[in-house]
DNA sequence: GTTATAATGACTCTACCG
DNA sequence: CGGTAGAGTCATTATAAC
């Protein structure tokens, strides 16, 4: 088949075309690093005749005989998943759009079906700090009221249903009954958990609570749960009897290997039609986003929350040129999505072209880690520097191991002759699909381009996400973007072609808010822009009047923060009830806010 | 007062092995 | 099945420098 023409500009794109015309992949691969397998302490066994059979294995899948050998080398023979990963990343690089090659996700999506009627929702357990009494400030009746009964233990959106279920005069009391028979209601229904086919049971999560040596901390986070386990009501019977001792500990859903979510680009197979819970269907459409690997059972309590919609965990390392695990939770259609044009580079030596000069042979990277808010130390560039020049030429295993550790920590590249040095703020931005010097300029510090950049979207991931919104909204959307940072989700709806027409932002760092205005200027956008510091400002009545005036968000955007998540933070990993990820609930309100008012009168 | 610098582990998941 | 080792992570804090 023919090529569709580079003019046609993101809108003819269609991934499901019928024929597999070419499956090849061009033999011309992207620059790998100078490695070659024969340098690596030969682990190329042979053992020709699995080897071969694996081969055809995967060509079998539609790799192109070249690349299944390379991959092989790669990860060694008894590796198979790792293989697998290495062929889809690497097919993923390969640039032209034009040339599809058929991938094998089959394989890889629909593997483990074991969902027994399980409960997968433990997580109830859902109390506001004491230091939130502020919560409730400024905000309407309903709010309060939504308050005090999460306080009592409720879930929040039970708790909100029942709100309206009874009316703005009905009490406290008279709601928790409400949801007290709504709770009874729900256990006599069986069904429910078969909306969610790929939810799998980690068993192994019980083994949680015995492990020997616990540190205070870990003590102190297990009673915490305990005792918020105790505080709140089961939504469902447990289906074995007194099985539910362990519900606090148990995680309920398994981030999918590799980590490519429901499509990626360049990819045959279309994702199979998901049905969305009822309550989860828009209007507005939602997206919410944060780290992937946060402690267990916040994913669990934030799909809970969000109509229980089974996130979408993506590693944007197959956008770009660095890791970035994140968990998306949408309701956005899934088909028909489309890459943001041109792609990016998905190799470091590709999209940093000064680097590839000085690589070593010994540093088998193609792709970064995840970007975050610090860089390394200039000590510690030094002494990688002085450890390499008083080494021979291919160092020697110790000092390699070192190099390479400090390397994978810190993110460094190679600049020089023995030098490597942490990516620059414009390499960043470029890396997470932002126009050059984004956050240039304005009075901002390199320090804080480097926290705004490490919190920011990745472009390219999400604008395939949001993809599917450029058809439906031709004429462009109503955006309400919560925690919008450096406007990584305008940056994508911009660059997908798709007209702002009212953005209202919210974001408390008054840094952020400049960049995103000062691009909101600088790209003649001719809608209106109006940012908004502080999400608990965001009440009831503000946002029916905002909801009045623009007749409606299209699109409630946001990814919360994420601080108190993520694996690098070690003085307050606190888990979703920590001081700023708490934040959450300040989303999950608010959406739910635009859901009952354009259910109202829209 | 603001900015840059450097030092500071733990929690998960996974692969592997016996 | 349990133990172990390896690897990766949208960070916070104290201090020096400006």
């Amino acid at each position: 088949m023919d090529l569709i023409s580079d003019s046609d500009d993101g809108d003819g794109f269609q991934w499901e075309s019928d024929e597999d015309d070419g499956d090849a992949i061009p033999p011309s691969n992207p620059p790998l690093p100078p490695d070659s397998a024969a340098g690596t302490s030969g682990k190329v066994s042979e053992a020709s005749s699995s080897r071969s059979e694996l081969v055809s294995h995967f060509m079998a899948m539609g790799f192109s005989e070249d690349m299944v050998v390379k991959a092989i080398e790669e990860n060694g023979e008894g590796n198979s998943e790792a293989i697998l990963e290495t062929l889809l990343t690497h097919a993923a690089i390969e640039k032209s759009p034009v040339k599809r090659e058929q991938s094998p996700i089959d394989c890889t999506f629909s593997s483990d079906e074991d969902v027994l009627g399980d409960d997968i929702s433990d997580v109830s357990n859902f109390e506001y700090s004491s230091e939130d009494e502020d919560y409730t400030e400024g905000t309407s009746d309903k709010d309060r009221k939504l308050s005090v009964l999460v306080e009592m233990g409720f879930p929040a959106d039970e708790a909100f249903s029942a709100i309206n279920r009874c009316g703005p005069s009905a009490s406290v009391l008279e709601i928790a009954d409400s949801i007290h028979a709504a709770q009874l209601a729900a256990d006599s229904a069986p069904t429910e958990d078969d909306l969610f086919p790929n939810w799998s049971e980690n068993k192994a999560a019980s083994s949680y609570a015995c492990g020997s040596s616990v540190k205070n901390k870990r003590k102190l986070y297990e009673m915490k749960k305990m005792k918020q386990r105790g505080s709140f009501l089961d939504r469902k019977k447990p289906c074995f009897g007194q099985g539910n001792l362990d519900e606090g500990f148990r995680s309920g859903l398994t981030i999918p290997k590799p980590m490519i979510g429901f499509s990626l680009p360049n990819q045959k197979m279309k994702p199979a039609n998901r049905i969305l819970p009822e309550a989860a269907i828009g209007p507005p459409y939602f997206y919410y986003e944060n780290v992937a690997l946060a402690p267990k059972g916040v994913w669990e309590t934030i799909s809970r929350f969000l109509y229980d919609i089974e996130p979408e965990f993506v590693d944007s390392k197959f956008f770009c040129a660095a890791n970035r695990k994140r968990g998306y939770i949408h309701n956005l259609p899934i088909q028909n999505r489309f890459p943001l044009q041109p792609l990016s580079s998905r190799t470091v030596q590709e999209a940093l072209p000064m680097t590839k000069k000085w690589w070593p042979s010994w540093d088998p990277r193609t792709q970064l880690n995840c970007l975050q808010t610090c860089i390394a130390s200039a000590k510690l560039t030094e002494r990688i520097r002085t450890a390499l020049a008083n080494s021979d030429d291919p160092p020697p295993e110790r000092v390699q191991r070192f190099v390479m550790n400090e390397c994978k920590k810190w993110n460094l590249v190679w600049v020089g002759l023995h030098k490597v040095a942490p990516l620059e703020p414009d390499e960043m931005e470029m890396l997470l699909g932002f126009p050059r010097d984004h956050t240039r300029g304005g009075g901002i510090s390199r320090t804080e381009r480097y926290r705004s950049l490490g919190n920011s979207f990745q472009v390219d991931t999400v604008a395939y996400h949001l993809s599917v919104l450029k058809d439906m909204f031709p004429n462009g959307i109503n955006l309400l973007s919560l925690f919008s940072g450096i406007g990584g989700a305008e940056v994508a709806l911009h660059r997908l072609g798709i007209h702002l027409r009212n953005v209202v932002s919210v974001e408390l760092s008054e840094i952020n808010r400049n960049i995103l205005r000062g691009w909101w200027e600088q790209t003649n956008q001719t809608g209106t822009l109006i940012d908004i510091a502080d999400v608990q400002q965001l009440n009831g009545d503000r946002l029916e009047q905002m909801i009045n005036m623009f007749g409606g968000f299209d699109l409630v955007i946001g990814g919360s923060p994420c601080n108190n998540l993520a694996g690098s933070n070690r003085y307050s990993r606190d888990g979703l009830e920590g001081k700023e990820s708490a934040l959450f609930y300040d989303y999950f309100r608010i959406l739910d806010l635009v859901k009952n008012i354009m259910g109202k009168s829209f």
